[in-house]
RNA sequence: GCCUGGAUGGUGGAACUGGUAGACACGCAGGACUUAAAAUCCUGUUCCCGUUAAAGGAGUGCGGGUUCGAUUCCCGCUCCAGGUACCA
């Protein structure tokens, strides 16, 4: 019989699946290992190539440390909340719980398809409401908990209000809003229940605030920044303002510093570690107050600086536009300049700000403050390039030490001070800390550490400042104005956030008639009418973010159907944490630190035992797709229209590219019925055309639903088998690596595979191995290959072994091996990458059917691989010239001595004189000339 | 813009700690088997020069540097990708 995968790959698919072959226990006298993949949302365009990548490299080590004698944990769910459910929603009507559910059994099942080794058992999906009322549980207890800094950890709100209640607001040390009231403990006794309730929201961890979203006044909502393409809406290109709205926060800054130090205890990639340290973003530096006499003796605009030392170059102060003090200190005289300029960045993406450093903008206040130190009048500006949400959303702008304050002073004609002899400012600011300050007061003369340390006790003398840590990282928004994700679990009662009672949980998503905010623009939520807590009571109407799920899921795993508590003490003392987490790293900053802060807050309440979630990290490459864009023509107020064209002719109009269904462009020509029919606001579209046809544009971007550019791996499965995707996939490089999709290689992966299978078979395709015992060169060849794969696993090098398997094959079949001792080992050492093939193999060896996952990895003897001779390299002066075997027996100087005496050797060096030989014995011989 | 990666033959990639660049595959070319095709097998395949061969030269995105020796380390660029806080 010949190598038929469809057979095979059925019958032990079933097979696992009717014995629960994978199945973890939560007790087990073998050492436990947690092998945790990132779990996809499912979209409907279903599972493509590129989830595999990860799940076939956490799937062979898994089967590996299985065969090394681990009890397992590998589990697998959706994040099944998500935009583009909710995309199709309002577009065909459908419940996305219904086109989720339908998502989910096709990932299912293309996932069965590929042979993973998961425990279906302890299935989770974040859309569940068995699931989802875990996460409004985790939210109730960030709701009731504060961060204590004296103890350095959250605690439940009581603790605060007892502080409240013996001694008021003094000696409370929280993480809190800035606005927070100073009050005894006789005033807070009395309070109203509305002021007590007001004063707790400043401290809570999960809070209301006011924050800046992406509105769209056409279609009524708030749009993700993605949805944004070149400041009008994604759908329809309708334009996008900035606007401010209260919004449900989490106080993760309360945890920057535990987040910051946690990372020098995990095994990730360095490159991760960094990110996340860039984005939390810790900078020592100083807060400094400026007061602003015109407006009220006690208002001042306060600064955050790394760089106090450069406060006498101080020409002007910087405001965000959106800076709450611009009304006040703007005059008459400024009124409309600032107006004006407040209404033109209003159109600008925070990123679009951040990007864009070669346009100065401005506009004067008309106000001016007080320098702390010299009292000089200093005036006031406002400038998109300084951002709301970093520091206090305002700077002192320092032109010879600062760049953007260099152009900023130079394009609106403000002095600029030298303050260091060091300084060097031809046509560009010089932030140099050397040399010693100048033009500096009471610092002239001193060097950086000394002046900071001077300025930093004259200004907490005067009170006009004080050294200060900042960090970039800002409190994460946790509300959406969308209808597919977790309800909060909170109502209005008096204008202020109560939490419902947890025995009420979970609070369902109601049903509603459609899936768009309500005519008054509130969210989705708003439509279902009679949706009251207890019949009287408005409830919180945004949902919970994308993320929420998502962070915590790994602990649900453990225990997935416990209905009394997220997870039992039992099951989460056994598995601790995860041992091996493997995701890509466009998950770096999101996903991966939302899931760290709320470990450490479940660790802090002790639900859960360990600071840290996921021990060793593993990133996987992206496997790319190719996308293909339509270019939509702009009209003369730069307004999308409903006309496209052609990629060759776009330069002719202003354009916005969007992404198109790589399905229906072929060959990078667009079918124009098919788009038509694509999304129904393209109903209707014009396009213009090169010879008669529509030119997509294309680009290597990331595989996703969002772009369109998704391919799935079932018809790879079909042709070549589960066995050789998984192979495949591994073969294509290194697993960090992101790579675009191509299948050029994998006949090579297949043929390796049948040859595999012709070992075990004779040439009439009967299974036929023998008995004898095995000679050297067969054992070196099955030795190279356990020491090889174990390697390779170990360090997540997976390409590497399906050469080596090659090789070893290939050798095998050139010594005519056909013998069992070899063979049994082999399939032992091939099952992570090849479960299916492997398992057939191992129960015509005659071993019982399905128990190869529970076979011993073989042990690596190195006997069979030791050599006596090694064929040295010659180099004459760093090139390679020659060969030359030697015994390695032989010491450095008895092989520098050989080697000079080979007569072809001196053919390479001519007759001129040695200057030098270097020998590194086993490796290489240079001899200089 | 900022943060983080990446770039090696026609293609995917290998070279693990600075030591033979191109393993293993794909593709391509030639050949065997076949009436033919598929499948399988054999040979060749970095580029340039060279009649085959030998010999030689160049070569790991670009420009420099360190070293007996650099794909690997250092400095400066280019291009591509991911993230940039409401995609997940």
């Amino acid at each position: 019989m010949d190598y038929n995968h469809r057979a095979i790959e059925q019958k032990w698919q079933k097979f696992w699946a009717d014995n629960q072959t994978f199945k973890a226990s939560n007790t087990s006298t073998k050492p436990k290992y947690y092998v945790l993949d990132m779990f996809p949302y499912p979209s409907g365009a279903g599972l493509h190539v590129g989830h595999p990548l990860g799940y076939i490299a956490s799937d062979i080590f898994a089967r590996y440390k299985r065969v090394k004698g681990f009890n397992v944990l590998h589990p697998m769910g959706y994040d099944s909340f998500g935009l583009p459910a909710e995309q199709y929603a309002i577009q065909t009507g459908q419940h996305p719980a219904i086109t989720t559910a339908a998502n989910i059994s096709r990932y299912r099942e293309q996932l069965d398809n590929i042979g993973l080794s998961f425990d279906w058992s302890r299935e989770v999906r974040t859309s569940d409401p068995e699931y989802y009322r875990w996460t409004q549980w985790i939210f109730m207890q960030l709701f009731d908990a504060w961060y204590n800094k004296a103890s350095d950890r959250a605690e439940p709100i009581r603790s605060l209000i007892t502080h409240f209640e013996t001694r008021g607001s003094s000696g409370v040390l929280a993480v809190s809003d800035e606005d927070t009231a100073a009050f005894t403990a006789a005033e807070w006794a009395g309070f109203s229940d509305a002021e007590k309730q007001r004063e707790l929201l400043k401290y809570r961890l999960a809070y209301l605030r006011e924050s800046t979203v992406n509105w769209c006044a056409a279609l009524g909502t708030v749009l993700a920044n993605d949805e944004v393409i070149n400041g009008v809406s994604e759908r329809g290109g309708y334009p996008v303002e900035q606007k401010k709205m209260m919004q449900w926060s989490m106080r993760i800054t309360a945890y920057a510093e535990r987040l910051l130090t946690g990372l020098e205890t995990v095994d990730w990639p360095e490159p991760l570690v960094e990110m996340q340290r860039n984005w939390i973003g810790k900078s020592i530096g100083a807060s400094v107050r400026f007061a602003v006499p015109s407006l009220a003796p006690d208002v001042a605009i306060e600064v955050f600086t790394t760089r106090v030392d450069t406060i006498y170059g101080v020409n002007c102060l910087v405001l965000a536009p959106e800076h709450d003090l611009v009304s006040q200190l703007t005059t008459a005289e400024q009124q409309a300049e600032v107006e004006a300029y407040i209404a033109h960045t209003g159109k600008k993406s925070e990123r679009d700000r951040m990007a864009d450093v070669k346009t100065v903008s401005g506009a004067f206040t008309g106000s001016y403050a007080e320098h702390p130190l010299t009292g000089k009048e200093i005036p006031i500006w406002i400038a998109d390039y300084v951002l709301a949400g970093y520091g206090t959303g305002a700077v002192m702008a320092v032109p010879s030490g600062d760049q953007r304050d260099y152009l900023f002073s130079m394009h609106f004609g403000l002095s600029i001070i030298p303050i260091s002899d060091a300084q060097q400012l031809d046509g560009q600011a010089d932030p140099t800390k050397a040399g010693r300050y100048i033009n500096s007061d009471i610092i002239n003369g001193l060097t950086y550490h000394e002046a900071v340390d001077v300025l930093i006790k004259q200004l907490e003398a005067t009170g006009a400042g004080e050294a200060t840590i900042n960090y970039r990282m800002r409190d994460a928004i946790f509300g959406r104005q969308r209808y597919w994700g977790e309800p909060v679990p909170v109502y209005f009662k008096d204008g202020f956030p109560q939490l419902i009672e947890a025995s009420e949980l979970p609070l369902v998503l109601p049903e509603i008639d459609k899936y768009l905010p309500t005519e008054s623009g509130e969210p989705p939520l708003g439509r279902a009418g009679d949706w009251k807590y207890r019949g009287q009571f408005d409830y919180e109407l945004s949902t919970m973010p994308g993320w929420a799920g998502s962070s915590w899921y790994w602990y649900r795993y453990m225990d997935a159907h416990n209905s009394n508590a997220l997870v039992s003490p039992e099951a989460v003392n056994y598995w601790q944490a995860v041992d091996l987490y493997i995701g890509g790293s466009e998950h770096a900053t999101g996903h991966l630190l939302y899931s760290r802060f709320w470990n450490k807050f479940l660790k802090d309440l002790g639900y859960v035992p360990e600071e840290e979630p996921f021990k060793k990290l593993i990133n996987q490459g992206m496997i790319q797709g190719r996308s293909s864009f339509v270019y939509r023509v702009l009209d003369t107020e730069g307004r999308g229209t409903n006309t496209f064209v052609s990629y060759g002719l776009k330069e002719q109009y202003t354009t916005v590219p969007l992404h198109v269904d790589v399905n229906i462009v072929s060959n990078d020509v667009l079918d124009i019925e098919k788009f038509r029919q694509f999304r129904p606001d393209f109903a209707n579209a014009e396009f213009i055309l090169e010879n008669g046809k529509y030119n997509c544009g294309h680009e290597v971007e990331k595989m996703s639903k969002s772009k369109y550019n998704v391919v799935n791996p079932d018809d790879i499965i079909e042709q070549y088998g589960a066995d050789t995707l998984r192979m495949y996939e591994m073969f294509l490089g290194p697993l960090e690596q992101s790579k675009p999709w191509n299948t050029n290689g994998i006949e090579g992966v297949y043929k390796f595979l049948r040859k595999l299978w012709k070992l075990f078979h004779d040439a009439e395709g009967n299974f036929s191995v023998s008995h004898g015992e095995p000679d050297r060169a067969e054992l070196k060849a099955l030795h190279k290959i356990i020491k090889k794969v174990a390697e390779d696993i170990e360090r997540f090098s997976f390409n590497t072994s399906v050469s080596s398997f090659m090789i070893c094959v290939n050798e095998l079949t050139d010594l005519k091996c056909n013998k069992a001792a070899i063979l049994q080992e082999l399939c032992i050492v091939l099952s992570p990458y090849a479960p299916h093939i492997t398992e057939e193999l191992w129960a015509l060896l005659g071993n019982t059917p399905g128990t190869l996952s529970e076979a011993a990895y073989p042990e690596f003897n190195p006997d069979y691989l030791v050599e006596s001779e090694f064929s040295y390299p010659i180099s004459v002066n760093g090139k390679m010239r020659m060969n030359l075997s030697l015994p390695l027996s032989l010491e450095t100087g008895e092989i520098e001595q050989a080697v000079l005496a080979n007569p072809d050797v001196q053919r390479y060096l001519d007759g001129k004189p040695v200057r030098k030989v270097i020998v590194v014995k086993g490796r290489i011989v240079n001899v200089v000339v």
